[in-house]
DNA sequence: GCCGTTTTCGGCCCGACTGTTTTCAGTCG
């Protein structure tokens, strides 16, 4: 089995190989295309080439060629043309291309006239002062090379969806400016008042589960001043840049954030085009351009014959660029070059799930197990926040190092609740478990136990080596048991800590959609788990998905924004989400009968 | 290498910034 993420990696190392040794610029971009599309196609390509039934060059981007070694790959697990540029480029100076300020030319040149091959010794020539001397290169060159190589082990690259969007808040609030996308949406006459305002674009604004840097717009009087002030922002480890129009600073973090200053005139065309995503605005460009425009971050412009400028058409506000395009506004999570734009052009873009959408959350623990709140606090908390149903789903016993609980415990937690209940009626309390699946797909709890709850969660927390086979298998069993209503955290991934375990997606639709199971996405930044590619199969598929924060601890319970907002970038809407529903209609949605 | 309201050849998104250069190549987003 072939996952599609392994396919797209030998795409993206032909196009680096290609452009170390000078190929044509369009042939590389083609694998870099084709890669990117094979990473984000919902279905996998291993099925798709072994089932025989979808023709490939049907797919925008793959053509012969490409259609040809997705096929090989697929069947040997190789690629012969990838095997044959190895020989000809080290594959080892893909890392030095990855540094900072190194691109192909440099790559190749370091290794044609100096025969580098490893960054270490990139670092010993520089070190040396031995590339100063090279064609193109300098002093200044050289120094930036070596710090880029200190960098590269100092800071890891990327960072969580959470950790961004901290930071990014925390600087708007240094900044004076009110954090938040709301602020997109405020006139120039509000803006006024203030001095200018701010709001984070790129990734963070789509939403991305993780985040390289952060960037943010700022429009307004006196920018210049603003970028000053940034610049002095007190958790800031380096100044990379600092001009009139953009601050770029590394944070102690390691987290780099870029500000740049705009016109309030070109705001929107600055907005739409530093959100991306890249793949999205070629596609956007490219739509405009047959249509007679051009478009960059200062504006939409129509364009005369000769291909000159001619005249500015929109950029105030993104919803305008839109317009002109004649498309839908496209919410900023679905910019990825996924169909978004033949949606909008068709007007058959989704109503995508609001956080206000969501009346419940159906997953979190307490301090009976590994929660830092107490019963009454997690309640208290959610109630807080609106929420009219929770679940509270601690470990079970198998779960040790989270001091999971046994029948007897539950049955006192049973009864807690239900005592609780009695005080409150604006909040349901549902009686729940998240119940650990044992290695050979047996419950943790008997079943006299989990048939006096409300709400059985599932979910795997050991045995992540098994194969495909045994997970499958595993996942059949405990689903089988009539009790089951949740499977949290279908992947079991960590982002930067460890990888899913070897679940197959396509078949665990199946036994969910079989079994009546809903799947949960998992709201804790380091989860997000269904990711936004997969929770794309389940309306499609017709399996219901609960978004719930499983939270430990009471401001937990505000991490559902990163689920809805995964949600979102997973194409989804309130109707495709359990928990959107009010409960008597959530509760039939997840009951099997 | 891909693609087609320039349709089987000849295009392919575009501008800022930086450092090295005297007019531009390389990198980045």
């Amino acid at each position: 089995m072939v996952d599609n993420k392994s396919i797209a990696e030998v795409f993206h190392e032909i196009a680096d190989l290609l452009e170390i040794k000078g190929d044509n610029p369009f042939r590389i971009r083609s694998y870099r295309n084709a890669a990117m599309v094979v990473e984000t196609y919902p279905e996998s390509f291993d099925t798709l080439v072994r089932e025989g039934t979808t023709d490939l060059q049907s797919i925008s981007g793959i053509g012969e060629a490409i259609s040809g070694k997705i096929k090989e790959i697929v069947a040997s697990g190789d690629c012969k043309a990838h095997r044959d540029l190895l020989k000809q480029v080290p594959g080892s100076l893909l890392e030095i291309m990855q540094l900072q300020g190194v691109g192909p030319k440099t790559t190749a040149l370091l290794w044609k006239k100096m025969h580098v091959k490893t960054v270490e010794d990139v670092e010993k020539l520089a070190t040396a002062g031995k590339l100063r001397k090279l064609p193109g290169l300098g002093e200044k060159s050289e120094q930036k090379i070596l710090e880029s190589i200190q960098n590269r082990k100092k800071f890891s690259g990327r960072h969580l969806l959470s950790q961004a969007e901290e930071a990014a808040e925390e600087i708007l609030r240094y900044l004076g400016a009110k954090p938040g996308e709301k602020a997109t949406r405020k006139s120039s006459r509000r803006t006024a008042g203030v001095n200018f305002f701010a709001v984070p674009a790129g990734s963070l604004r789509r939403a991305r589960e993780t985040i390289g840097d952060v960037d943010i717009l700022v429009t307004g009087k006196k920018c210049s001043a603003v970028i000053d002030r940034f610049v002095k922002f007190p958790g800031v480890d380096s100044v990379l840049a600092h001009g009139d129009t953009k601050g770029s600073v590394r944070l102690k973090t390691g987290l780099q954030i870029d500000l740049r200053a705009v016109e309030e005139k070109s705001l929107g065309a600055a907005l739409q085009y530093f959100t991306g995503s890249k793949d999205h605005n070629v596609a956007l460009r490219t739509r405009a351009q047959k249509m007679g425009f051009t478009i960059n971050e200062y504006g939409l412009f129509a364009v005369d014959r000769k291909g000159e400028k001619e005249k500015w058409v929109a950029g105030r506000t993104e919803e305008e660029i839109y317009e002109k395009l004649k498309l839908q506004f496209i919410p900023p999570e679905l910019r990825e070059n996924r169909g978004e734009i033949e949606a909008a052009e068709k007007k058959s873009l989704p109503r995508l799930v609001e956080l206000e959408d969501v009346r419940g959350d159906l997953h979190m623990h307490t301090t009976e197990t590994d929660g830092t709140a107490s019963l009454g606090e997690m309640v208290e908390a959610a109630r807080g926040r609106g929420l009219q149903y929770i679940a509270i789903t601690d470990h079970t016993q198998s779960t040790r190092v989270a001091n999971g609980m046994d029948e007897k415990r539950l049955e006192k937690q049973i009864q807690a609740i239900d005592k609780l209940q009695r005080q409150f009626n604006d909040i349901t309390v549902f009686k729940g478990t998240e119940c650990d699946i044992l290695a050979d797909g047996r419950l943790d709890l008997p079943d006299s136990i989990l048939e006096q709850l409300d709400v059985v969660v599932v979910s795997i927390h050991s045995h992540f080596q098994q194969s495909t086979r045994e997970v499958m298998d595993r996942l059949e069993r405990a689903f089988s048991n009539p009790h089951v209503r949740i499977f949290a955290h279908p992947t079991g991934r960590l982002l930067f800590h460890r990888p899913a375990y070897a679940v197959d997606l396509e078949k665990l639709f199946a036994l969910a959609k079989k079994y009546k199971v809903c799947l949960e996405l998992n709201s804790q930044p380091e989860r997000l788990d269904l990711n936004d590619v997969a929770l794309r199969r389940a309306p499609e598929l017709g399996v219901p998905i609960v978004i719930s924060t499983d939270s430990h601890a009471t401001q937990q319970l505000d991490y559902l924004k990163f689920g809805v907002r995964t949600a979102r970038r997973g194409w989804l809407e309130a109707k495709h989400i359990a928990n959107t529903q009010p409960m008597k209609t959530f509760l039939k949605t997840i009951s099997r009968h």
